[in-house]
DNA sequence: TACTCCATCGCATGATCGTGTGATACCACC
DNA sequence: GGTGGTATCACACGATCATGCGATGGAGTA
């Protein structure tokens, strides 16, 4: 069954090439080449595509709008934005809006059906300066110093409790007996000024005290 | 000039053979391979190394601790941490750490020079599947509606609950029989699929499940 | 009318948690 | 050498929670 795929591209040229590669490869389908995204919501309602190309810089309304609209409906199909730009603002906030990855339109000849592979997959390709701006920003700060001095053991415990885990998970996880576990939640409560599981772990969230939570992305 | 490199790898069969490898490619150079971190900052400080390899998984003290400690001492040189684990939290808490990229195991022989390059040139090499993760981490979610169709009673108990109240207080606040607190939790646990209140107001916290905090006065 | 949700409440049992009172050991600091 | 903070562990008791098994009544719907 061939992927079905819609290209957005302001530009003649590139449109008319996107298409043309695109038609070569017989696993992929084309549906559509638009030279604008006024019509976006429409186009996608009826010809659901498996897969979008969408150039970031259009004029009037912009890919990574165009995005957002595509999320807004709630349809998690893939897309992939073509970009000239490498590593500004304009990517990350493609990604923001909900892109699933991005190509580099100087890498369009030589990467694109590998992108569309690894987002069919899964993937999110982007170029490596991307993803390093992208997991520069999950950094931890060390700046960001704890306002209830809470000692590294004790933030450890935190961070488990506030991903759900029982005493004796946290214990496992952690690798240190239930007693102990104990102990520096007891301290935590002291320091935090709480004295249950929930107010912690509320005031833990809340207030930023824990690393990010990964199951919230699944 | 040779690019400098330490090992941090407690299977000693691995560890060899990583450093077989890197001393079989002139352009890097072994300064170091070690089978746990308890040193680790005296090992960074001594040796000035131009890249770290750490392993996740290790006994005692985990790679990802020794990336925090790391970048506590200020050192921003690029860690790829190695791991068997393709998407998991582990590899996640790395990130946040500060790790510089990562590669697993499997793919260690046709993949480990190019993912030194890779986070030299300042890139971040990750599989495809992380990367995904990744980026989901960041897109703004479409103002989510009750994905879990919780009923408005339910919705009611698990913002009381998410402020940390137990449930006495809920049933107060609400104004209820603590034991309809109870049958309500137990139907929000199954929606939620989850079994225990740290869990469920850890779920109802990151995704927002909680109602404005108007709803609350009345 | 019957059926399905929702909201309300009760009870009982075992598991888990909250808290107090210990202890040992390491480390830094004065 | 003492003092204070951190990390580790143990035990015990009462409070709270998790869960299964009920029950009743109302609102909406086929």
């Amino acid at each position: 069954m061939p992927v079905s795929i819609i290209i957005y591209e302001d530009n003649d040229q590139l449109r008319e090439s996107l298409g043309s590669m695109v038609r070569l490869n017989n696993t992929l389908h084309l549906i559509g080449a638009f030279e604008n995204v006024l019509a976006i919501e429409d186009q996608i309602k009826l010809l659901e595509p498996n897969l979008v190309l969408m150039d970031i810089d259009m004029p009037g309304i912009t890919g990574i709008e165009a995005v957002k609209r595509i999320r807004q409906l709630g349809i998690e199909i893939p897309i992939i934005m073509l970009t000239v730009f490498d590593d500004n603002q304009h990517v990350f906030d493609a990604i923001c809006a909900g892109a699933s990855g991005y190509l580099l339109k100087k890498h369009i000849s030589s990467k694109l059906f590998d992108a569309i592979e690894e987002v069919l997959n899964g993937g999110a390709p982007m170029s490596p300066s991307v993803a390093q701006m992208v997991i520069s920003s999950m950094r931890q700060k060390p700046a960001q110093v704890n306002p209830y001095s809470l000692s590294d053991r004790e933030s450890d415990v935190l961070t488990s409790l506030s991903r759900g885990n029982s005493y004796k998970l946290i214990a496992a996880e952690i690798g240190m007996s239930i007693n102990t576990v104990r102990t520096h939640i007891k301290s935590i409560y002291e320091k935090l000024q709480v004295h249950s599981q929930t107010e912690a772990v509320s005031k833990a969230i809340n207030e930023k005290l824990t690393k990010p939570l990964l199951s919230m992305l699944l």
